[in-house]
DNA sequence: CTGTTAGCGCTTTCAC
DNA sequence: GTGAAAGCGCTAACAG
């Protein structure tokens, strides 16, 4: 291989070369191409052939431009939010968002959204018709999401269900208020009757649930709702909510943990504190990704079927995109909960 | 706000429109709204205020195809990796490029490959003029990125230096093999003489380069450098890794682990083997990303900054993408390691 | 089954 | 400084 020959395939091959060395006209190759319908098995052959040796690829401007599909949709993520960076909330989705497109052969466009101008900027964009739908994750109650892509009319999903859904916007979800409620069973199971909560973020509904199914839980039970302390998902937020806990409730015996993250912020600040882990205090955490079981000892923890919500979100929105508007077959899916016992309770 | 309205804004208006509103033709309106050079004050007044009026955006997938250009750059991430499931890894490389794109109005567009099909889907995007620059992160020896990207003559950077750069690739990275030295002259400072590696994968080149600094350090100090071992980045894989190194190596006072999380399967080892931390054994990690700080007890550790990473690999795309071949402005960066002490050494 | 004919919305010479 | 005209590469009627 000459190292210095210049390249020859410098200028992508447009739809007219393939079809001028197939011999036939534009328009019979673009058929070829497009799955074939109405074309004589000789001219596909060509078509193919000389698609294959002129190494064609479809110009998708120019075939956007006239569709008015892009074959894109976007994933948006609010950036601020600190799990982006702290845990691997994003990788699992992201994999299950890649699993879903693997067979299509739509592209993924990221709208990572700034603090400021999260809301306009992602308005302006869905507006501008650049993707054909878009899957939103993990969006707080003060974004101004779920106003923007309602107003939008484009096809979308939502990767945990939106604060309100004014217009039956769809979402992937787990059941989070049963999650928190089977916690508790299980720290109530154990024989633990002074059960506290470390809540997560308020402005998610993620958050708000599992406050309500812990609190549920304990009502069932005749058991006292009031050792609530709040953190963000981190560590380091769990481990000082954990602190501010114990000082205000000595008493408690067991800690329902709105993630992970935070768990294991509160195993720190139990250690710190002499209690033993599940002698003293038996916790469980929330997510089940990598946390849980790295740390010492692993989690107990409700599983949080990451992948799988991403992956059905892109379904859905699929599916929502090649449908008639009022189509019932689009529907928001619910997972059900899933407790992984370790070694924590 | 009338909820039966109908929208009147169904579609999205275009240029041609915005110019009859304001009274100009489309070539002055289209000047205008790019720059506004050899533009009236008035003329330029006048579009500014109908395209906001009318809610303009102009459509990418037109412009697109007159200019040549897409606006749009692309995220390469092999999908198989463990990272990219376990750690904050992709997060902050996300955020990194995000950061980098925030000023500029270009899209990212996210390429997972998937372990099949990588090298020739990527390769037929690449060439196809998709996107105008790529960015590569988290590639490894047998993926034929390298060779695809280089053949694709498309602009791109690395994130993490390329097995073999044929044709000078671009990449940013940390100079790993430093930071293996500065882990195994922090151990030795600590008065520990038998130093052990956990390596990561060999097929990328940041596995091989801790390895080298590694066991360059050692031989600086005339110390043994025998007792190796290989693991993935996971903590289940640095356990089982650690167990086989201690039953091989009883003797070892000291552990580099090549990255945080296989040092948090260590630790489990240990504890499980009994030996205290750092009094028995002294570990140091590598990337402090969560995992580092999360862990009990702290991981020194050495600072691998993925953010500045992947926003100086966009900043040199984007640079890349817009000089003239053989600019010799645009270079590989290298940034220095960094050592984090916290508590287990 | 095939080719001809129109554009999709935009930027860009090129005269004026 | 401005508008007319051409055309980017493709698909989609529409006749044949």
């Amino acid at each position: 291989m000459p190292e210095t020959t210049p390249r020859n395939d410098a200028a992508a091959p447009t739809l007219d070369e393939v079809a001028a060395a197939a011999g036939v006209s534009r328009s019979t190759a673009s058929r070829a191409l497009n799955g074939g319908l109405r074309v004589s098995p000789s001219a596909q052959a060509a078509v193919d052939e000389a698609a294959l040796r002129l190494g064609y690829v479809p110009n998708r401007a120019a075939r956007s431009l006239v569709t008015r599909r892009t074959d894109s949709i976007a994933l948006i993520i609010p950036e601020p939010d600190e799990r982006l960076l702290s845990d691997a909330f994003i990788g699992g989705t992201l994999r299950g968002v890649g699993d879903a497109l693997a067979r299509t052969d739509l592209q993924l466009v990221l709208l990572l959204s700034r603090k400021n101008e999260t809301a306009d900027r992602i308005a302006r964009y869905l507006r501008g018709g650049h993707v054909d739908g878009a899957v939103i994750t993990s969006h707080h109650e003060g974004d101004e999401l779920e106003r923007v892509v309602a107003a939008s009319s484009i096809p979308a999903v939502f990767v945990g269900r939106p604060f309100d859904a004014p217009r039956e916007l769809i979402y992937t979800d787990v059941d989070n208020v049963a999650g928190a409620r089977l916690a508790v069973e299980h720290l109530v199971a154990r024989g633990r009757t002074r059960i506290a909560h470390i809540a997560g973020p308020q402005d998610m509904t993620a958050g708000v649930d599992r406050v309500k199914g812990w609190r549920d839980a304990l009502s069932d039970h005749g058991l006292p709702a009031d050792a609530l302390v709040h953190a963000q998902f981190t560590t380091a937020s769990g481990e000082t909510a954990a602190a501010e806990l114990l000082a205000a409730h000595p008493d408690v015996d067991g800690i329902f943990a709105a993630s992970d993250t935070i768990a294991v912020g509160a195993l720190r600040a139990l250690a710190a504190a002499g209690r033993s882990v599940p002698g003293d205090v038996a916790i469980v955490g929330y997510d089940d990704l990598d946390a849980a079981q790295a740390s010492t000892p692993p989690l107990t923890t409700l599983h949080n079927p990451v992948v799988e919500l991403a992956a059905t979100a892109v379904e859905q929105l699929l599916r929502l995109i090649d449908s008639e508007p009022g189509d019932e077959r689009v529907t928001s899916i619910v997972f059900p909960p899933r407790l992984v016992v370790r070694g924590t309770t």
